[in-house]
DNA sequence: CTGAAAGCGCTTACAG
DNA sequence: CTGAAAGCGCTTACAG
């Protein structure tokens, strides 16, 4: 109930101007009088007013206001992506709003909740864009995707997308275990729809190409991004006669899966088996030993996804079709060389 | 831009009736004939049409949003706490807005992203309230906190507020150690200017003095919630010359962190050991062994947070100033019987 | 540098 | 059962 509330009419009568110059003031319009403007902000704090968001946008055509949609909370890398968004809208003087849709939401009227409210959508995570497709068109609102689960979802929508870039990542993770002497690496994989699980494995594959080491499939094990999966996919790994020196896991919770199994096996890490994750998570750096993994670049993911829909939304500067951001590899205790087989024994 | 969107006025002159007709449709108020409200809805999906949030909002005195009032997104609870909070607020035909209020924004405004905005505030884990008192004050919203850090951070705004049940929690989890036989339980708590640890502490104590056990000033250690300090404090009860056959760890994450202290000590988790934590998140069940411990009931939080809140935006129906909801113990396989001194060794 | 008028897209009493 | 008018609290051209 903002029936009570203090108006922009409020805070003229009590400073003595018209509603105009109030507004001009708020909105730090040029063409104002130092004295006026000082007036006026001190009628403004005495009140304690603040603009009514819903009759700015309407009058304004304008709402200030980014909104954020993402399918679930759950995510770990969700905070962090939204760190780098906020920031960005901040500086640009705009608010962020986030709401979720769940599954069994699907074909929802992104309308309900983005008409009037907001000026652009951030769409996070989304495993696919067909539900939203038609509500997303309908609303004629500038939209970015960001992480998109599958190419086609942003792609044949046309929507400009921001995604880490998976597969220099793959290969950044497989260069770190080659120059350690491995060359019996395992690949612990995901879900092939997905575009982070296809391009990986890409990377994995092309590294073993660049080393001339000819691909071995039962080195390549599938998980669903678990620790539990994980877990289940090493022991398969280390029940082969001859079993990997290195583990290439496609996510970290997943790799941390692949160390509980080579622990229960009475094995080491790294001395046994090194083992390297993906998307460096915070836990990353405080399990034992710390995992040596690579870092997906969620900061600036969130905050160049948040650039382009401003850019979108002003009509000016570029707006890339697919920014793709570097991964960068961060060296920790999971991976070591590769020790000589009497050493290992 | 929502500058060549569909307005009302669209949907009325494409259905042969006045905006006011539209409106009673789309809002679903009595008094339509089935064929006008069939021709109207036939319009509406046609056209493509959703309501202008703000225009309803400015024109209704009524926004049918709640705001989501959070310092931080990385708490592993706050996603299902929203369930909570999404499904009650979605069944009264609510929508939920997030908001992040950093650090850096003490004092921040809260106006600024509610006025006008939403219908009432949900403010979540607030350390302290402090910073926004004066902004909530002018808002004149509804407010209702959940899981205050503090307990004067709620009472003395005189904010409802909803939050779990620390001390019986604790007390739960001392009566399940004390019936397992352990006698010698240390506890691994946390910053005592938060009342979860006050709390949760005072249920460990308690908990003791029903079984006539004299509290050991070197069995109650600190931490700071984290994995790390975790373990750094189970080392030091490692090192007591009488060592605690059990302990209890305020929170699931230091006991997964004193679970790898023991383990590093070359003992096991329960046979010499039992450990218990507090939370129940996620991880709890996938950790070896996974975790016995006391779940925070964090969905019904959300729910009863949100009822509350709607209770005082509609002015029926109560509304309790503090609202404990009880938790439940998990029992897992962390903790054991006490098993006598020579099976030990 | 300052202001009076129009209008954004709805909902709310009120009439018929 | 249906509708014409007023108004929510702002901002936007436009005038002076």
């Amino acid at each position: 109930m903002t029936s009570s509330s203090i108006t922009l009419a409020d805070v003229a009568s009590q400073a003595g101007v018209s509603k105009m110059t109030v507004s001009k003031v708020i909105n730090k319009k040029p063409g104002i009088s130092e004295t006026t403007r000082q007036r006026v902000m001190q009628a403004v704090d005495e009140l304690g007013y603040t603009v009514h968001a819903s009759a700015r946008a309407l009058a304004g055509g304008r709402t200030h206001t980014l909104g954020v949609v993402v399918s679930s909370l759950d995510s770990q890398y969700f905070s962090e992506l939204m760190r780098g968004a906020d920031m960005t809208a901040r500086d640009a003087g705009l608010e962020l709003l986030i709401s979720t849709t769940r599954a069994s939401h699907e074909h929802r009227n992104i309308g309900r909740l983005a008409h009037g409210l907001v000026d652009g959508l951030l769409m996070v995570f989304p495993a696919s864009l067909a539900p939203y497709e038609r509500s997303l068109r309908a609303l004629s609102l500038p939209v970015v995707v960001i992480a998109p689960g599958t190419q086609a979802s942003a792609e044949q929508q046309h929507f400009p997308s921001v995604d880490a870039d998976h597969y220099s990542g793959a290969r950044q993770a497989m260069q770190h275990l080659l120059s350690l002497g491995h060359r019996r690496i395992a690949f612990i994989g995901g879900p092939p729809h997905l575009t982070p699980s296809r391009e990986r494995l890409r990377g994995y594959r092309e590294g073993l190409l660049t080393a001339s080491i000819a691909p071995d499939a039962a080195l390549q094990v599938t998980s669903d991004f678990s620790q539990r999966s994980g877990f289940q996919a090493a022991r398969e790994l280390l029940a082969l006669a001859e079993r990997p020196t290195a583990i290439f896991a496609l996510n970290d919770v997943s790799a941390f899966g692949a160390i509980e199994a080579i622990k229960d096996a009475g094995l080491r890490v790294p001395e046994d088996i090194s083992v390297i994750g993906f998307d460096n998570i915070p836990q990353a750096s405080q399990v034992f030993p710390a995992l040596t993994t690579i870092e997906q670049p969620l900061l600036e993911m969130g905050a160049a996804g948040t650039r382009q829909l401003l850019n979108l939304i002003q009509g000016v500067g570029a707006v890339t079709d697919r920014l793709i951001v570097p991964t960068e590899l961060i060296i920790r205790a999971s991976t070591g060389p590769l020790l000589s087989v009497d050493r290992r024994m």
